[in-house]
RNA sequence: GGGCUUGUAGCUCAGGUGGUUAGAGCGCUACACUGAUAAUGUAGAGGUCCGUGGUUCGAGUCCACGCAGGCCCA
């Protein structure tokens, strides 16, 4: 066979080439058929939205998931890949909107009105969210990922829901799915809530002047209250600050900073003027208490005209140690169903206003209503006349009934009309319960106060804060084992496990599923107004139920004479004849016209609220096999994944809804190891955005340099973790540094391979243990290699896989395997010696390809295809190059590590004297204070000869009496001996003389002043030859004759001839195998006497069959210079 | 504001459990090699290890507090 040969190596072409292979052969589905039956290792693909085109960090996120399964293939598991499409969700309707110049206000307005249908809109999306599909799927290819996209799971496929619909309805059916509230804004006026996109339009936050209150909250004696109480009976109050003051009664608690410095103070009630003590953050002390006023005249307070109130401050504390100190009720209207009215912790307390304890009400606040739920704090709420709990508040933004004088009256001055608020009797609703404080000796200031709130954009009203209905999913109630599941994971980096996400677990509320849009997967709720209610869990139950519906309609209807229901009947005909023809789409608005009948009789509507996208992702375990209607068996086996690779972004996305599921539904978690990575900057470490203009095209990427070089850059440069800073020159450093070496070193290969016709099967012929040391040097260090990626790849680090093959490329099988081999590849004749070094040389290159392929797929598929002999297998087909133990050689890698210091070293002496490496020397001498160290030289000699350019290697030992010796202190030795007295100890070892060193090493220990010490206590080396050129680094020290004598300077001559010769041939071009006949000029005694001592050499080398030194050559010689010499000499092939 | 994370040469990154002289590649400078040749080798210059305190005989490494960047959450 003849292994193949290229010019110039393009790495985009060859990517090309090897993909059509793959795609000619089915590569990738063979590398799973040819693994059925084996262990299976699972993967699931988190999928991607298809609605907006790949970036850069897509290959990257995408390179992680290929390497890791391509790892597993090679190690015999069959790894099934399924892609996936993620459909739903707010940003194609907002893609769908500005294509369509449309707000969510049009949506379900008739054509006349410039409105949209949902069935419109809802068509608008589906279409929208398969755009870039073609691209993504171009992307797959090109950069070599290898997944499934013929058959991937779509999220708003029919299936899909149908699997959702199932998983909803065993959460519900174990009560595990509930109805209830969520804060949102929301504008009385207008009747609706408002989402954060309609928040954060222009204008919405307007600068408005409220009139706030530092309420008083009056602490309830008890043994934890005991810190705040009083000696004399005086009474302690909590105080907080609120700018809604319409919010006090539903204050259900109040919430203090863990590690904020709260002071009690004594002082008086300043409209009162009782004697009072108060509690406040320590730093806003000055915010409410006039200094002059500090340690100022208690007893005269009574008589004075009480402008300057004086306090004093009688102790200070922690948050934490406020937890759970209960207060009385401030306005008591409406009780609690549960304890209420203690302080709790919060982790949103800040002590930049305010008195850095905040009042708390769960239905008026986002923070309240999270902190409240996570420390079992009760809502203050009433119930209406369905019996349902409702706010304080009503829709319209007035006090219920229940809240006594204030019941009826609009919480926020701006809903009442401009008249009313003419009236000059009008009060705020506000101004009047400051009123009632202050009254009620509760009230420590009333202070106008203006900041920005916002404004809802259609009514121009204040927003409320208010408890909207919503669906969740009760993960409180699994939290613990959500918690306890979670420490079974593999988490790469782990912190992100440890902390992010075990944080995020700790502190775990209900998941909140409920969505008020219209392009998503619809909740399988049907509810009456009375709160009867059904949860459908699949299609067929779907059917029964209308058709059961049906039946009870057709009966109320005769019995009732029901004659509006008809409309009802007639809508759920329809969907019954989908229903049978399968035509039947789940999405709004088709689900949103079934209506279903309760056993009561009364009318159940769904709700109308479709539900997270992330639990649509969340569910893809099952829900991608249309799990449990199909595929049961599927299922089981590939659940749950072994691996999981997103970005750190989707802890609290992805991570966490695959993880509450499992938990919730199965118990288990979803995935076993989760690698979790960074982000990709730009080189200046900027976040790549389009508005920015610094976003990277990823096919620009991969047309330039092709797939294998993008993605080895994108894994060694940094771990996947870390955030990467992407260069572009990068990959062209790689591609030089890496693929241009193995390139080279496979060409190198190849050249000599096939000028020999060297054939191989793999299979060696000469025993590992027959071949040079050399060779059985990069073999042991092949065998580490293995190990070591091996090792990295099961501990889920392709980075430092990446950068240990890297290595062992470029620094061993290049720069020193290859670089000494080369004579023996240009011997001619057939020998052992060339045979191994050809059958070495393989073996390197071919396990690399193996070990590099799932990183470079492609490249290393090239590499191994070059080699091999059976044209239709690919590396990606073989497997995992068992490493063997018993080649591997430390004492020979480490006579190879010596070999290679001793030559740099001698390499740096001869630079230091400008001696040229052709000028053969005629030794170095090495001091060895060890018979170990010497054999270890001893072996790689003849490698050091031939590399620095001398005769030969002499050691020189402590028995020649011509060592200097140097000693130094081993401080991790001495550390824990003398501690403290390591300054004297150091000091006396360094002086020590070579006597006291000779004694030390005859003994094995010596008594110094300050105590004895062994030989492990120091290090002993030499450093000095007197009389030599001396180079050391570390321990080892290398001294250099460098007298040339006569003999050594010709030659010298005859290499610098030799040297010129060979340019001239190549200058000629004449083939590497052609003879040549030689004629020079005698012009100088020196050089002639050069080469006739050398002849035999020259013409050795040089390939000349004859070689004549002639006094003219008639002028058609070719003149070369070489040092003080000049040549004239001719040349010509016999 | 909270959680997590990063900060080492001009750039990109290494630096188990603390040990006194902090490394590599690229880039730069110089040289060598010229039968791997648009390749390769060798040497050199280049550092307040983000800052300030602390623990220790000894801190890039451990602790505290900051500063700057990043992500997520509020």
């Amino acid at each position: 066979m003849s292994y193949k040969e290229y010019k110039n190596l393009n790495y985009a072409q060859v990517a090309d080439d090897v993909l059509q292979f793959w795609k000619a052969n089915r590569v990738f589905e063979k590398s799973v058929e040819t693994r059925d039956g084996q262990p299976t290792f699972t993967f699931y693909e988190g999928p991607p939205s298809a609605n907006g085109k790949p970036g850069i960090h897509h290959v990257m996120a995408r390179a992680i998931k290929d390497i890791f399964c391509r790892y597993k293939t090679l190690q015999g598991f069959q790894v099934k890949r399924k892609g996936g499409w993620d459909t739903h969700g707010l940003p194609i309707e907002l893609q769908v909107e500005k294509e369509l110049g449309i707000t969510k206000d049009h949506i379900g307005k008739p054509a006349s009105e410039g409105g949209i249908s949902v069935e419109e809109y809802n068509r608008r999306c589906r279409e929208a969210v398969m755009k870039f599909t073609d691209l993504w799927n171009d992307l797959t290819e090109k950069m070599g990922y290898w997944v499934d996209l013929e058959n991937p799971y779509v999220t708003y496929h029919n299936e899909y829901i149908e699997s959702l619909w199932y998983l909803l309805k065993k959460l519900y059916d174990q009560g595990l799915l509930y109805k209830g509230y969520t804060i949102q804004p929301y504008s009385p006026k207008a009747g609706t809530g408002l989402s954060s996109h309609e928040l954060n339009m222009p204008g919405t936050y307007k600068d408005v002047k409220d009139t706030t209150i530092v309420a008083m909250f009056r602490v309830k004696p008890s043994e934890k209250a005991q810190l705040l109480a009083s000696a004399d009976g005086t009474p302690s109050y909590i105080l907080a600050w609120t700018t809604t003051p319409w919010t006090l009664p539903a204050n259900s608690a109040l919430t203090v900073g863990k590690d904020i410095d709260y002071v009690l103070v004594k002082t008086f009630n300043p409209y009162t003027h009782e004697p009072v003590q108060v509690v406040l953050a320590q730093a806003l002390v000055g915010r409410w208490f006039n200094e002059k006023g500090q340690d100022g005249d208690f007893e005269g307070y009574a008589a004075s005209d009480k402008k300057l109130t004086p306090w004093t401050i009688l102790k200070t504390f922690k948050g934490a140690d406020l937890e759970g100190i209960e207060y009385e009720q401030l306005l008591p209207y409406v009780q609690p169903e549960k304890p209420a009215f203690r302080v709790i912790l919060g982790d949103f307390v800040t002590t930049e206003d305010g008195t850095g304890v905040v009042h708390t009400s769960p239905t008026f606040g986002a923070d309240d209503f999270r902190v409240a739920q996570a420390n079992g704090i009760p809502p203050i709420m009433v119930r209406d006349e369905n019996g349902k709990e409702v706010p304080i508040v009503d829709r319209q933004g007035r006090f219920v009934q229940e809240i006594g004088e204030f019941g009826g009256r609009y919480v926020k001055e701006q809903y009442y009309s401009d008249e009313e608020q003419a009236d000059p009797e009008f009060r705020p609703t506000d101004v009047l319960i400051a009123i009632k404080l202050k009254e009620e000796g509760k009230a420590f200031r009333v202070e106008k106060y203006e900041h920005p709130y916002p404004h809802c954009w259609r009514t121009d009203k204040p927003v409320l804060y208010y408890p909207l209905d919503s669906w969740f999913i009760r993960t409180t109630a699994k939290k613990d084992r959500l918690v306890e599941l979670n420490k079974t994971i593999n988490w790469i980096p782990e912190s992100t496990g440890t902390g992010r996400f075990g944080n995020w677990l700790e502190n775990l509320v209900d998941w909140n599923l409920s969505r008020s849009r219209y392009w998503g997967t619809p909740l399988p709720i049907w509810r009456s107004e009375t709160g009867e209610e059904v949860c459908i869990g699949s299609v067929a139950e779907l059917k029964e139920m209308v058709e059961l519906s049906n039946r009870r309609m057709i009966e109320l209807i005769k019995a009732e004479n029901r004659t509006e229901w008809n409309a009802y009947l007639e809508k759920n005909n329809s969907i019954i004849q989908q229903l049978n023809n399968s035509t039947i789409d789940l999405h709004r608005p088709y689900v949103d016209e079934v209506y279903l009948l309760s056993e009561s009789g009364k009318l159940m509507q769904r709700e109308p609220d479709l539900i997270d996208v992330w639990f649509d992702s969340g569910a893809m375990p099952y829900a991608q096999w249309h799990y449990p209607f199909e595929n049961k068996e599927i299922f089981d086996k590939a659940y749950p994944a072994d691996f999981i690779s997103e970005g750190v972004d989707q802890t609290r996305g992805w991570f966490f809804t695959l993880h509450a599921i499992a938990g919730m539904l199965n118990d288990s978690v979803a995935f076993k190891n989760v690698v979790s990575t960074g982000l990709v900057l730009d080189k200046n470490g900027n976040k790549m955005s389009k508005r920015l203009g610094n976003a990277v095209d990823p096919f620009d990427t991969l047309a330039t340099y092709g797939a294998d070089a993008t993605r080895w850059y994108l894994i060694t440069n940094a771990e996947p973790w870390d955030n990467l800073k992407f260069n572009i020159d990068g990959i062209g450093e790689v591609q030089r540094r890496f693929f241009g070496t193995l390139y080279n070193t496979y060409s190198f290969f190849a050249l000599y391979a096939n000028l020999d016709g060297f054939d191989f099967d793999g299979r060696r012929t000469i025993p590992v243990s027959e071949r040079p040391e050399l060779d059985r040097w990069i073999l042991s260090k092949l065998q580490s290699l293995i190990l070591e990626v091996e090792q990295q790849f099961e501990d889920y680090n392709p980075t430092k896989a990446g950068r240990a093959i890297q290595d062992f490329v470029n620094d061993h099988l290049s720069n020193w395997y290859v670089r000494l081999s080369r004579r023996r590849f240009w011997n001619t004749a057939e020998a052992p010696d060339k045979r191994a070094a050809y059958e070495t040389l393989h073996e390197c290159l071919t396990t690399v390809s193996k070990l590099m392929s799932p990183i470079a797929p492609f490249f290393a598929d090239w590499l191994y295809r070059n080699l091999t002999k059976e044209t239709d297998l690919s590396v990606h087909l073989t497997e995992f190059p068992p490493a063997e133990r018993d080649l591997i050689d430390t004492d020979l890698e480490t006579s190879m590590q010596l070999g290679q210091d001793i030559s740099s070293l001698v390499h740096s002496l001869r630079k230091g004297h400008k001696i040229k490496v052709r000028q053969p020397l005629t030794k170095v001498l090495i001091p060895v204070l060890n018979e170990t160290t010497r054999r270890q030289i001893e072996h790689v000699a003849p490698i050091i000869q031939s590399e620095v350019n001398v005769k030969a290697v002499e050691f020189i030992d402590d028995a020649s009496g011509i060592l200097k010796k140097k000693i130094k202190p081993n401080f991790k030795t001495l550390g824990p001996k003398f501690g403290p007295k390591m300054k004297d100890v150091a000091a006396t070892i360094n002086a020590m003389t070579e006597d006291d060193i000779r004694k030390l090493e005859a003994a094995g220990s010596l008594s110094l002043a300050i105590g004895e010490i062994t030989m492990q206590d120091v290090e002993i080396r030499t450093e000095d030859v007197p009389g030599w050129l001396v180079a050391s680094e570390g321990s080892l020290t290398v001294a250099l004759d460098v007298t040339i004598t006569e003999e050594l300077r010709r030659e010298g001559i005859a290499r610098d001839f030799v040297n010129r010769i060979q340019n001239l041939r190549k200058d000629r071009d004449f083939d590497v195998t052609d003879k040549i006949t030689i004629t020079l000029e005698n012009n100088n005694a020196v050089l002639s006497n050069a080469i006739e001592a050398n002849r035999p050499y020259i013409c050795r080398e040089v390939q000349a069959q004859s070689l004549d030194l002639v006094t003219d050559l008639n002028g058609n010689a070719t003149e070369i210079e070489m040092d003080e010499f000049l040549l004239r000499v001719k040349i010509e092939v016999v």
